[in-house]
DNA sequence: CAAATAAGCTAATACGCATAGTAGAGATGT
DNA sequence: ACATCTCTACTATGCGTATTAGCTTATTTG
């Protein structure tokens, strides 16, 4: 019986794959250990578990996501940079629906390297709004709202939640411009107590 | 052996309450049976398999979120329509945690039923964007923004994706003014050409 | 009251994760 | 070259899922 080899990367890597293809719930050992020409068992060796498995792809999916969106973002400001920001994003669902979903794991069980890279990753988006004059709360604010309605559209995307695939493209670019005429003018004519009050 | 009077609904009920208290993930036939006073193979005589009663409580989530969503929206447009929409999604997301996540399922596995509340909840967005002016491509891509942005921001807080739990409504707030403005001035200035090019 | 319907049961199959203990390949040291 | 040691991959096993088959019997229907 020939060694395969194995390590946490080539696990990992393959892992990586089969989730894309099958989507994050579908991975399995057994696929997996046949996926590397090994029993389930064998995997025990490199991985603690299912779930540890599943946080080393969420630290994956973050450390690529970030190189991208640094990639993208760099030397640009304002709204190219808000929609290098969430373009990116969305560029990485498409081709990694299986690393994708990895974020929505439990954020308790995500390693301290990914918390990490999740704080470096939130820090790209706190340069956004700066961008557009925001600090402190505001700031704070205006991140959970572009960071809700990027993953909240990309995963109705993913997830084939829009009926016609033709103008999605369309969409995406209406809810990068919604973002930035709102931002542009945050927070003065946005006030929560103008709201609250009508209400 | 006396039997337990079960029917579908009363199955329904009890998923939806395992699903609400222990997450839709962790609701199993056997868990489901222990609840009823049964064994789980009796369940098949009411459901098809573990995908059907996933399916019947999407049905059941979408019925209960539109008839509160009517209510909530009877009789005001506009700012207040909107911001009524999104509270509502906001509260029942919170009260039904598990139902919330029963949204998320494959949207291939939806009854007919569910497809057809789906489109009157659909037509509750619209109502919204004709309150500000918004119709034909323009309202279908801006009811995608409501959508995406709103059901993202609750994935978040639901999921636990935001870090201080003390500010999340004013975060909401904000989330829901900016949708407000943007609205306001579609599509004036958000033309999707001034961006690309811009880009 | 008899017969049909169907709700509950037990038993068994198939597949998932996970652990224990074993054998041997590859590395290390003499 | 040989002996030893480590660690990878294995077999065997257990437990928890969903699901099916077939039986029993409560309930309903004619």
């Amino acid at each position: 019986m020939p060694r395969a080899g194995l390590n946490l990367d080539a696990v990992v890597d393959a892992a990586v794959v089969i989730a894309d293809a099958d989507g994050l719930d579908s991975l399995s050992f057994a696929k997996l250990a046949m996926e590397l020409g090994v029993r389930a068992p064998s995997l025990y060796n490199h991985v603690e578990c299912l779930g540890s498995l599943k946080a080393h792809l969420t630290s994956r999916a973050l450390s690529l996501l970030l190189d991208a969106t640094r990639d993208a973002m760099a030397g640009i400001a304002g709204r190219e940079a808000l929609a290098a920001f969430g373009r990116t994003q969305r560029d990485f669902a498409k081709a990694h629906p299986g690393l994708w979903s990895a974020f929505k794991l439990p954020i308790a069980q995500w390693s301290d390297a990914a918390q990490r890279t999740a704080d470096s990753y939130v820090a790209l988006a706190l340069a956004i709004m700066r961008g557009y004059g925001l600090a402190g709360d505001d700031a704070i604010h205006a991140t959970r709202v572009v960071r809700a309605s990027l993953q909240g559209f990309i995963d109705l995307e993913v997830g084939g939640g829009f009926g016609l695939k033709q103008k999605v493209d369309l969409s995406f670019d209406t809810l990068l411009s919604m973002l930035h005429v709102s931002l542009s003018q945050y927070p003065v004519t946005t006030g929560h107590k103008q709201l609250r009050a009508a209400k």
